[in-house]
DNA sequence: TTGAAAGCGCTAACAT
DNA sequence: ATGTTAGCGCTTTCAA
């Protein structure tokens, strides 16, 4: 019990015992059993964060906005990669909520996540949707801007006088992939362009489906290829453009190619790709910060959806080449 | 008694039984407490990773390698981000053993780390060192042949002609960049070429420190400025870059780089970059199994350590721009 | 300021 | 085929 109130750091406890026992501990390398003081506390201060694709530095940004906030407030972050796969998805919140965490940070692999998620409600775990919202699902969201952002790319390639412009799309049962082709579509509409749906191709949100989906569209006869194609995010952007270039097209020069999502390392080496980028990380601060006012006690409050403001980024450094900017 | 045969899959159980439980646990949403089996059993089938930077896609493949393995034998995995500071590695580590993992993963962010490696040893916790081997640490480890990559860079840039060769070298107590500088040194001598240690700049495997390394060595007398880098991580390799466009110079026309580690995406923009690829996924895979080996009973096992080998990509598949291998 | 008792939810071992 | 007992290591509560 003394050793108890010594690691929690209780006031009632004689400094010379405390001395002694700090010095047992140090002798004897103890470590504390979260396991033991999760059971009888019934909690672990412990937050998770299940993301659709860890090898994609917007969602590492978020894992570390995430980290940021839960270690300032003496929480411990758990990740989890769905791939995409609802089922890899349920997995990991059924072990997560075995090892009871407190709480839960999502970016939902699709609609099919709902069933899951009302699973984790039902068990009165708290959670957060980040980056993507999901229908029916009373909890708070932290999101992009998807329809202003894919509206922004749209107008950008129409200002540079693009008529025929595609787009790859994520899988539409994902909320950021049905808003970024609204957002598309309401662009060409608002600049009285007909939506040609030979140029809209249904992806994956990977760079495999985005050097397919270029496949499809260059496959299309050469008077009703697009001269420009908007990418849903960052990876089907870079499988775009090499498809692009494998078929011997230049970009931005033969075939104008702009995405969703930064890609700041390539564009170190590559600055002629424009992009609306998210500020990833504050998905991740902000997310967690609502989490953890929930965990606070908050926790009859309204559901709150935060909407954060995508920014365009055209990178022009270095002129060795004609930037998609004065592409005509 | 009977519900924990029903969820562990017991032989013993009358099927009509199975079926009643079976029915409970859906209707009552019962989710097993991962806590108190793991306080009993005195094991979690959980084990840890961490890397010295979840940003750097080198480690993300690594993670992906480490998830894999683990899932099919049945182990969940957590993620731990030590941002190559050994204070942070100290923390996680703590947090670690305290929720009882069975075993560790580990990236190890400097020579520092020494002290909390022993005390995972003293604590009875296996442990297998991933990338960068602890000098005095009897683990399992898995590195790249970081000596060896670092020479077929080097002599990549002496075979094109280049005399005056920089070094951006990664923090000289992680044993990757102690061996890449040792690579480039026995390269050069090789080749009978003197070393001159105002060419070599010890950075911090960080984009900005490679920024910054840049500045150092534009900043020699023109004559004595390289005319090409090594960079030894991607992370540094791409901060260089971004220094050199800066200062007006065209890379690789002006001056060469190349290095360590692919750069997948940026690559497929820019495919002008030579690099020394590491199987990353394979370091996660091979790591985990060894990790597995040992925690199945293979304990006492003389240390083990894999060298796994690298790769040269010279990737050059558009010619829009001369490709850094015709450089004179 | 310290300690003793009880119990968190589970499973190993031993009944029945 | 099912149930009982005990205990994992901690903290809450109450007592000394």
């Amino acid at each position: 019990m003394t050793v108890s109130r010594v690691i929690n750091n209780h006031a009632r406890v004689a400094s010379a015992t405390r001395v002694r026992v700090e010095q047992a501990i140090t002798e004897l390398g103890y470590v504390p059993n979260a396991l033991a003081r999760g059971l009888i506390q019934g909690r672990t201060r412990t937050i998770a964060l299940i993301v659709s694709d860890i090898s994609n530095p917007f969602f590492t940004q978020i894992a570390r906005g995430v980290e940021d906030v839960a270690q300032r407030n003496g929480y411990a972050v758990t990740l989890g990669n769905s791939d995409e796969s609802t089922e890899k998805e349920r997995l990991y919140v059924n072990a997560m909520l075995s090892n009871r965490i407190d709480g839960l940070l999502i970016a939902a692999a699709g609609s099919d996540s709902r069933k899951t998620l009302d699973f984790i409600s039902q068990r009165n775990t708290r959670f957060v949707l980040i980056d993507r919202d999901v229908e029916g699902i009373q909890a708070d969201a932290v999101v992009g801007d998807s329809i202003g952002g894919a509206r922004i790319l749209t107008e950008h390639l129409i200002r540079l006088g693009h008529r025929r412009i595609g787009l790859v799309t994520g899988p539409l049962d994902v909320s950021t992939a049905r808003d970024r082709l609204q957002g598309y579509q309401e662009a060409l509409r608002t600049h009285s362009i007909e939506v040609d749906h030979t140029l809209v191709v249904e992806s994956d949100y990977k760079r495999q489906g985005g050097f397919r989906a270029a496949h499809q569209l260059l496959a299309l006869p050469s008077g009703q290829r697009p001269s420009a194609v908007v990418a849903s995010n960052n990876f089907m952007g870079v499988g775009l453009i090499e498809a692009l270039r494998e078929a011997r097209l230049k970009v931005p020069d033969d075939i104008a190619v702009v995405c969703f999502d930064d890609l700041e390392l390539a564009s170190a080496l590559d600055p002629f790709l424009t992009v609306v980028a998210q500020p990833a990380r504050t998905f991740g601060t902000v997310a967690t910060q609502l989490l953890l006012e929930r965990l606070g006690g908050a926790e009859s409050l309204p559901r709150r959806k935060i909407v954060l403001p995508p920014e365009l980024i055209v990178r022009v450094s270095c002129g060795a080449r004609l930037p998609v900017e004065t592409f005509s």
